[in-house]
RNA sequence: GCUCCUGUAGUCUAGUGGUCAAGGAUAGAGGCCUCUCGAGCCUUUGACGCGGGUUCAAAUCCCGCCAGGAGCACCA
């Protein structure tokens, strides 16, 4: 806080020196408005009301929230925020395809996703749930003329479609089609032998509009309903009732969706009901990730990947594993507004947010990479210990003391650089390194076994020469680091970090931040820690 | 191919006819500071897709073109 509110005022101040004295106090307010419109950039709902804006997120449960899901979920839950409205949960769990199924265990995941993120729902409602609410209306659509049972297969359905051809059964009378509709809930029809279909226009020039399908019959085994129902609609009717039904005044999804506004709107229209107002976005795309939900689905599966919160899935709970704040990836998806272009932004912006949350109040600690073991000739005999700040900036957060011996580990990569040259043990003394120094000998993170480099102490005071980061040879612990290349990176870590707890915060010096995995049982195990960024 | 959507700097975004010789963020360049390749500070490069039209006036309205994207399932 006290940061933060430094930082503005120097900010203002510089701000205001460039614009003058004078006009001094109206630039302040105008800068605080700037700032406002910046953290809260998203446009007015059309016809909102304070206090009755009702949203809903609607997710389809085959795994973890994606990064494009947070999307969804931010912008709505702002806009929940601004008006003081509701904002529900709506598992979108109708029983799919065969490529594409509800999975029991992704419920969950959504609500930690959800919960991790900081947003809670109002209420929670599941589709699977309210198949009664969708037959309700089904056989009013038949009498009323406006839908059909079509019992063409579906190879047939999509060339008559194509070619603009209505199906026979499209003009047989209402109570031919309320029998149809019985005979399909009561089992006289097998899986793809018949569906509802709404009609609309066989000539319509988007082949999507030409009679939509509204009902089919699947015997699949939901993982919460089982095969209590067999006919299930399809989304655009379950939404067209639920979003009436549950009283939601806007609508805020992808564009990828935006055909199915027409389709409930068409529902709507047959009915008699008046929906709610649409809006849409982009698609969103970090631009670091060629992810697909199915791929990473397999991954997880097969069990390459290491959970649904895998760093390689961009997954919320990914993020949040990685020490990616809710906030900064709030800011991130709430800065694109609600713009219908899709757009392709690189992580590096993520990160920069996330790193202005954690660099105030990150503690500072010492993680070599590929560890040499260094051995210092010379070194001063009542250096026994060092006293380190945790954070350079920021002496209220202490300091650790650190206990030495006349052996360091090095990261490999610094020491093959600076062969034959002095080096500067970061905070501690300048060290001659050696003419010639093998390549190959990391040493074991865990025992920390490894051939010596030799080097020789020179002096103590501060340099301008390359300064690295080390960890003493006394108390060093084993690190294994998950990044986004390399799902073990194994490396040493200085001895504070043996007692560090799930959800604990560092920032590595030369190396960047990481949040620490729950620890494994055995102590002799490499503490684990997953990558965030730089 | 058809339907719809979108085109502001490398990237994202503000902008709804004059106050825009276009603002912000991020990335880039240069410098300062710093015992981290982090943070901070200063300076700086850089954009209205193209062509017509309407208007005293267009990034903003209209038309055409071009480019990109999404959708075209008995998936969501």
């Amino acid at each position: 806080m006290e940061e933060v509110a430094t930082l503005s005022e120097s900010d203002r101040r510089s701000r205001l020196g460039a614009l003058g004295g004078p006009l001094a106090p109206p630039s302040t307010r105008k800068e605080a408005e700037a700032r406002h419109e910046r953290e809260h950039g998203l446009p007015p709902l059309p016809g909102a009301e304070e206090g009755k804006v009702v949203l809903r997120l609607a997710p389809f449960p085959s795994g973890s929230l994606h990064i494009g899901n947070a999307r969804g979920l931010f912008v709505n839950d702002e806009y929940r925020r601004r008006y003081h409205g509701k904002f529900y949960l709506v598992f979108d769990d109708t029983v799919g395809s065969d490529e594409k199924r509800p999975i029991l265990e992704s419920y969950d995941l959504i609500l930690n996703d959800m919960a991790s993120a900081g947003v809670r729902p109002d209420a929670v409602y599941y589709k699977s749930d309210r198949l009664p609410l969708y037959y309700r209306d089904a056989p009013r659509m038949l009498e009323l003329g406006a839908a059909y049972v079509c019992t063409c297969v579906a190879e047939t359905l999509r060339k008559n479609r194509e070619a603009r051809v209505a199906c026979a059964e499209r003009a047989r009378e209402p109570s031919w089609q309320r029998e149809q509709w019985d005979r399909m809930l009561s089992g006289g029809y097998a899986p793809g032998e018949a569906v509802v279909r709404i009609k609309t226009d066989m000539a319509h020039p988007n082949p999507a509009f030409r009679d939509r399908v509204l009902f089919r019959i699947s015997d699949f085994d939901h993982p919460r309903v089982g095969t209590r129902y067999r006919v299930w609609p399809m989304l655009e009717y379950a939404f067209a009732i639920d979003d009436v039904e549950l009283g939601i005044t806007h609508i805020i999804r992808g564009k990828d969706l935006i055909m199915e506004d027409l389709m409930e709107e068409a529902i709507w229209k047959v009915l008699g009901l008046r929906g709610p107002v649409f809006m849409h976005w982009g698609l969103l795309r970090i631009r670091e990730t060629k992810i697909s939900k199915s791929k990473s689905y397999q991954d997880v599966r097969s069990g390459a990947y290491d959970g649904w919160s895998d760093p390689r899935t961009w997954g919320l709970s990914s993020l949040a594993r990685r020490g990616i704040r809710p906030e900064a990836l709030r800011q991130f998806v709430l800065s694109f507004g609600l713009s219908q272009s899709d757009i392709e932004v690189p992580a590096e912006t993520l990160y920069t947010e996330n790193r202005r949350l954690l660099d105030p109040t990150t503690p500072r600690r010492a993680f070599v990479p590929r560890p040499r073991r260094l051995r210092v000739e010379g070194m001063p005999q009542e250096l026994n210990t060092v006293r380190l700040a945790n954070h350079p900036e920021r002496p209220e957060l202490g300091e650790r003391e650190v206990e030495l011996s006349d052996t360091f580990f090095l990261p490999e990569e610094d020491l093959l650089k600076n062969v034959g040259r002095e080096i500067r043990l970061k905070d501690l003394v300048n060290v001659q390194l050696p003419p010639e120094i093998a390549e190959g000998g990391v040493a074991d993170p865990v025992s920390g076994d490894g051939p010596e480099v030799l080097g020789q102490f020179t002096t103590r005071p501060n340099k301008p020469i390359p300064r690295i980061q080390w960890v003493s040879a006394k108390g060093a612990v084993g690190i294994d680091v998950f990044t986004l290349e390399q799902p073990h990176l194994l490396g040493v870590g200085e001895a504070s970090l043996a007692s560090v707890r799930e959800g604990q915060v560092f920032q590595f010096e030369r190396f960047g931040f990481a949040r620490a995995d729950p620890q494994p049982e055995d102590p002799s195990r490499p503490r684990r820690l997953i990558f965030a960024h730089p």
